[in-house]
RNA sequence: GCCCCCGUGCCCCAACCGGCAGAGGGAGUCGCCUUAAAAGCGAUCAGUUCUGGGUUCGAGUCCCAGCGGGGGCACCA
């Protein structure tokens, strides 16, 4: 029947092509400019922020999917009223352009800027609402000259130093990494090589110095933020509440541990510390410092995998002096070892037996005495061989006998220990100093001259950038040093403080110094003059909704929590967190795995975007699952996406009344059901459930579907508020299609600048309720009910109804709650 | 070992404060339309909400224990 409302001899009028109107619209919005951020807009703002690529080769699937949820956002903003920035760049530094550079015989650039125009041209074809003219390249001189001089701003805040350290080389890749990019199993996280350690002289950022706060803001992120990225970031900055304690050491400088547990230190029977650290070095007797060698040997030729095994036998060797307890007088043997680690803490550990299992393990491999010292009722760990950690009473703990229980010892012992001097309440963090120097090329130059006379020297400002010398082919190869070193001309320079010889530092930094300020850069991308303008941070700052992948969690994440800090203390911005919410998106996988190129398993985006065009993907990525979970697309179909989105397009082509036909004169019914699905899809984004939003404009266009055909016809005021409402919403996530429907309607120039509709709050209140009436949980009746009904008229109606079945039972109890329901107990 | 998240029809997923288990999609089956198919339209099938306890008038939802899956940290003192 609905043939007939086609024109006729057009049969194929009934869907729209997709390709012509992707080609149509294209260049329809590149001359309509719709999508330009006004600094200068009377509106609220909203900052929309998705992670900017790294130009490797074309756009993938995962792209796709952060890029259509992100775009829901931006797309709502704007049509709620807000000024809306919506930058985008790229991330253009890194390893994969030096190694295409290396492998091609050419410049890195070369590979990275065709790529960046490659990736421009599929996000244009995206359809994305995103400000083009802020487009930022983090590897343009014009960028990296504000990288740097941030670098020196750090700097002269004592935020960045140089230190000679153990440090992670990647074999593989030829240069250092930070703890972050070190996987869980010891692995490059860029290259997968097998991480090895070296003692080198490095450039750091010192993130411990805002541990605490980077820390404790997770609080205030805990709700806007997806949980397990602020999870995550708590384990990785490790924090633990405990104290410093020191034990004097017999012609030695006292030694200083950090425990958790000073409530122990009456069982604390011998010390350990690092065996590979200097403190080790530094304590050994003459007689024991051949053992000592030999362990130190020993542990560096075990492997990282025999390192990372928590459960291989306790190893060590005694350092021939001993220490005095604090607490107990006692002379405590002090052992080197490889389970206790040099970084953490101070290098050294009190060992208490009886109630850390590897002190436990380490007492029982050398015969160490075991004194418990906390009584917590299970078998007594010299026994048994298991620590007990638990509450319990203590015994033989001096001034805490009497006291059992734990927060309440820790407290008592920490008192005790500062009244007399030895020691001090303290908190110790995981998170170590961010390692940023890099032996590669395609980065920012670290910009620091090393003079014979005056030693580091800071690059005037004036002179920035350092740009990068031209390279290219083999001379990028990576050697262990930096390619910069042999680039003489441009290491060799001038001292800016004496103007004698000197030399640059030829290293250049880790790519995410780069991106951890990036999105600063989007208030001001062409002043030449700053790095940013603060008054445009303070005008769209902090961002409203960042959405990216949660492989970033303790990276980006992390650097640009730091760097935020850092710039508010330095007094250019007034904001504490760059992020006020964040959104992660889940993986793309396929029937079940991975995507990876050994598997051939991949879904090839552009074929995707072809065969079912660029709406379709996009509706698929969104309504698939929950943003955050992982889709299957083995298990989605992007062909009944277009089905559904030719489905609506139909909605459009057959409405025959006019724009700006009366809504209020349409069908009731339909347009409850329009406006209901308005309000609940307002809240629905606003709560990035962007799936559902999808479902509720899908049951709309099922409702005016079957008004068109056998309700209402295509000529009522409402079928053609509904359709517009289908449009506006849908191109959230499909602008083509809701462009065409759009045009269609009668409407121009684009769907982008149509009035969100207004819901009329009058049509959400439905005329009649169901009421359920249960007997002790289970549904006996329903009753239609007014929605306004009193408790006391549902009561009764619904005991009426039911009056049968409660015929000579004994009526204990009525639960009411009106309209929708009563549950009487018997 | 410690910490976080998740288990709902065959599959992807809904279900506001605890209140009728089912919104939407996919797959299946069956009709209508068609010479036929596709498209379109319509109908239909499907469940001990992972298991066991508890709280409650009432539990998918809250609590406890377990099982299964995912993630973070991990000789971190």
């Amino acid at each position: 029947m609905s043939s007939e409302q086609h024109p006729a001899g057009a049969p194929e009028a009934a869907t729209y092509d997709v390709a012509a109107v992707e080609a149509a619209w294209q260049e329809r919005w590149a001359a309509l400019d719709l999508f330009t951020a006004d600094d200068a807009s009377e509106k609220p703002t909203k900052y929309a922020l998705t992670m900017f690529p790294y130009p490797s080769g074309d756009l993938h699937i995962g792209h796709a999917e952060v890029f259509a949820l992100h775009d829901v956002i931006a797309r709502y903003w704007r049509f709620r009223g807000f000024e809306v920035l919506n930058p985008m760049g790229w991330d253009s530094f890194g390893l994969p352009a030096e190694n295409a550079a290396i492998r091609r015989d050419e410049h890195p650039a070369t590979y990275t800027y065709a790529n960046i125009e490659t990736q421009l041209a599929a996000m244009q074809r995206y359809g994305l609402s995103f400000d083009w003219t802020r487009r930022l390249h983090t590897s343009d001189p014009e960028y990296y000259r504000w990288t740097q001089w941030l670098f020196l701003k750090f700097r002269e805040q004592g935020l960045a130093y140089r230190k000679n350290s153990p440090v992670n080389w990647c074999p593989q890749d030829q240069t250092v990494l930070a703890n972050e990019q070190v996987l869980a199993d010891g692995t490059c996280e860029r290259c997968g090589a097998e991480v090895t350690k070296r003692e080198l002289t490095q450039w750091y950022f010192r993130t411990t110095e805002y541990a605490q706060e980077l820390y404790d803001c997770l609080d205030d992120l805990q709700s806007t933020w997806i949980g397990k990225v602020v999870n995550a970031q708590r384990n990785w900055i490790g924090r633990s509440e405990g104290a410093h304690v020191r034990f004097d050491v017999e012609g030695h400088e006292p030694l200083t541990v950090f425990t958790t547990r000073p409530d122990t230190l009456w069982g604390a029977t011998f010390m350990v510390v690092a065996a590979d650290a200097k403190l080790a070095a530094e304590l050994v007797t003459d007689e024991q410092r051949p053992a000592l060698a030999a362990y130190v040997d020993e542990v560096r030729k075990a492997s990282d995998i025999d390192r990372l095994a928590t459960d291989r036998p306790k190893s060590g060797v005694f350092l021939g002096v001993h220490a005095t307890n604090p607490v107990t007088g006692e002379q405590v043997p002090v052992w080197a070892s490889d389970y206790v680690l040099a970084d953490y803490g101070t290098g050294a550990i009190m060992a208490v037996p009886a109630h850390d299992q590897r002190d436990l393990d380490f007492a029982k491999a050398f015969d160490l005495p075991v004194r418990r010292v906390v009584d917590t009722g299970e078998p007594d760990p010299a026994i048994s061989g298991v620590a007990t950690t638990g509450d319990g009473a203590y015994v033989d703990s001096g001034p805490l006998e009497g006291v059992a229980d734990k927060a309440e010892g820790v407290r008592r012992a920490i008192e005790l220990l500062e009244a007399d001097g030895r020691g001090t309440g303290t908190v110790n963090f995981r998170l170590r100093d961010w390692l940023l120097s890099r032996q590669r090329y395609w980065g920012a130059p670290i910009p620091i001259v090393h003079c014979p006379t005056d030693g580091e020297v800071a690059v005037p400002e004036d002179q920035l950038p350092v740009e990068l010398p031209e390279l290219r082919g083999a001379d990028l190869k990576p050697k262990g040093t930096s390619p910069l070193g042999a680039a003489r001309e441009w290491v060799e320079t001038t001292c800016p403080t004496c103007g004698g010889p000197a030399e640059r530092d030829t290293d250049t930094m880790d790519t995410f110094v780069d991106s951890s300020w990036y999105f600063f850069r989007y208030l001001s991308p062409h002043d030449s003059t700053q790095a940013f303008d603060p008054a445009l941070a303070k005008r769209w700052g902090p961002i409203d909704l960042y959405i990216g992948g949660d492989e970033h969690a303790v990276l980006h994440l992390l650097y640009a929590r730091f760097f935020t800090k850092v710039l508010r203390d330095l007094g250019v911005i007034d904001w504490d967190e760059p992020f006020s919410a964040y959104l992660s998106q889940g993986k793309v996988i396929n029937d079940g795995r991975k995507m990876s190129k050994s598997l051939g398993n991949g879904v090839d985006l552009g074929a995707q975007l072809k065969e079912f065009g660029v709406d379709a993907v996009r509706l698929t990525l969104v309504f698939a699952s929950p943003p955050e979970d992982n889709i299957d697309w083995a298990r989605v179909s992007p062909a009944g996406s277009l089905k559904f989105l030719q489905r609506a397009w139909r909605l459009a082509h057959e409405v025959t009344s006019e724009p700006g036909a009366d809504p209020t004169t349409g069908d009731a019914a339909l347009r409850a059901a329009t406006h209901r699905t308005v309000h609940e899809v307002e809240q629905l984004v606003e709560s990035y459930r962007f799936n559902v939003v999808v479902a509720r404009v899908m049951e709309l266009v099922n409702v005016t579907r079957k008004a068109i055909d056998s309700g209402c016809g295509p000529a009522d005021p409402a079928v053609r508020e509904a359709t517009e409402a289908v449009a506006v919403m849908l191109s959230l996530v499909t602008p083509y299609v809701a462009e065409e429907m759009w045009a269609e309607l009668g409407h121009s120039p684009s769907v982008s600048q149509a009035a969100w509709p207004v819901v009329d709050e009058a049509l959400l209140v439905q005329e009649s309720v169901t009421a359920v009436v249960q007997v002790k949980g289970k549904v006996r009746a329903r009753l239609e009910v007014s929605p306004d009904i009193s408790e006391a008229d549902l009561e009764a109606a619904a005991l009426a109804e039911i009056a049968d079945l409660l015929a000579d039972q004994t009526v204990r109890k009525v639960i009411v709650r009106a309209p929708k329901l009563v549950n009487v107990v018997v």
